[in-house]
DNA sequence: TACCGAGTCGAACGAACGTTCGGTAGATTA
DNA sequence: TAATCTACCGAACGTTCGTTCGACTCGGTA
């Protein structure tokens, strides 16, 4: 649920103008500063994820995040430039730890069904594990602008690019002909439609949903590949 | 692209507390004058759904619709009571056509495979043809609340419920054993996320698309419904 | 002729917005 | 001890927001 580990930050420029200081310091006490910042800021962006889930973007108002989180308005901006470098923050982060996540899990699997079969599940669990960040990783999807805007797409594409990858592998190994980019985009539906809907009290978990939505999008490529027009009566 | 007809309005309660008057002037000057207004409030509800569009719910202000419409921003009100109406008025028209034309479809369909492909086809047509106010009706599907919510949702169920027993048709006919509930989620993920990557210039046309995913869904819940666990081999 | 309602407008209302400024307490460094 | 830096705050800044008010014109009605 909350936004963890910033363990991303230090390969990109530094938040709010915030100077990494070269030679001050010793260095045990200048990573217990910064972890400890991090951690702060962590929550920061876990409370504003909910905030941001729970108004939108645009109906958020810092005000909310004040009060939320009980740091005062003007304390907030230690932590981070602006209102659009939080959004920019959070969906960074939740992009790069599903692809972080779903790297690790495609090490151990190497058929190209199972391979795309881990995906959807590496996403519907992430999903599920963070649903007010992944709502606004998909719902604020054109809301940046400008470099951070650019910077979150160049990741979605790159997230794109290895369903699409996936899906090729499987094309190939099963000899089959249909759209990849179709496919990759008919599933992304699927499977980020799902916060719209889903309802834990009702709805299977996210293992079985992602088997059952494997299963109807996998049958329904297969059998779309091979054959055209009609579906085939089942007698 | 334009709400081009309000012939909605008569059966509900009357827009921003004006009263339809019953006794005075002839009706054919009463007919006239409401036509006008109806015309002027289509024109306005075409703009603000673009800006809605455009810069969310949220981020839309009235004075970009002011500036849109080239009418005053006080003069705006004479045609709404409040933002939020507008909102409501453009979700609650897109819907009740949608609806409309699908039940009109329908009526010359009687295969159940069949009847599933012209719901998709209608909703397809329907959203290449009038993208903007289909995003609005996606985008701000929990935008509004109170009444106009409720009212709207009630809407969304019935179409959902229109969705969920064209798919227990065509289940029964076919002998078939799958969660109708998740099939259509699924349905609805993959057609309502196509505004978000749909472009003209590359992607295929309504109908083609409409064949394409008909293909990719029905295969894949036939086959789900027939079959478990892994998917056939092709050779 | 007097009147009325539809349609439209400029100007303003109070509230809320994102952000900044000047400061302070306390820990760390020189 | 003096200087510096981190973390935070109250109070305000200027702007924009949705909405309202009073007034005006103008075609149709009594």
């Amino acid at each position: 649920m909350a936004l963890d580990s910033l363990a991303t930050r230090p390969v990109v420029a530094p938040v709010n103008g915030r100077k990494l200081r070269e030679v001050s310091g010793s260095k045990n006490t200048q990573d217990l500063r910064d972890s400890r910042f991090d951690r702060r800021l962590a929550k920061l962006l876990g409370h504003a994820a909910r905030i941001f889930c729970e108004k939108g973007y645009e109906g958020a108002s810092m005000r909310d995040l004040s009060r939320a989180t009980g740091m005062s308005l003007a304390g907030l901006y230690h932590y981070f430039a602006s209102k659009e470098e939080l959004l920019y923050l959070i969906q960074k982060h939740t992009f790069l730890t599903i692809i972080e996540d779903l790297r690790e899990r495609l090490q151990s699997a190497s058929d190209p069904e199972e391979r795309i079969r881990v995906f959807i599940e590496n996403h519907l669990e992430y999903s599920m594990a963070n649903k007010e960040a992944m709502k606004v990783l998909v719902h604020e999807d054109d809301t940046l602008k400008n470099e951070h805007g650019t910077e979150v797409r160049a990741i979605k594409r790159e997230y794109y690019r290895i369903c699409f990858d996936l899906l090729e592998d499987f094309q190939r190994a099963r000899g089959l002909q249909f759209s990849c980019r179709l496919a990759v985009l008919s599933l992304f539906g699927m499977i980020n439609w799902i916060y719209t809907w889903h309802n834990p009290r009702v709805d299977a978990n996210a293992g079985a949903l992602a088997r059952e939505m494997g299963d109807i999008f996998l049958h329904g490529v297969l059998n779309n590949g091979r054959t055209k027009t009609k579906v085939a009566r089942s007698k």
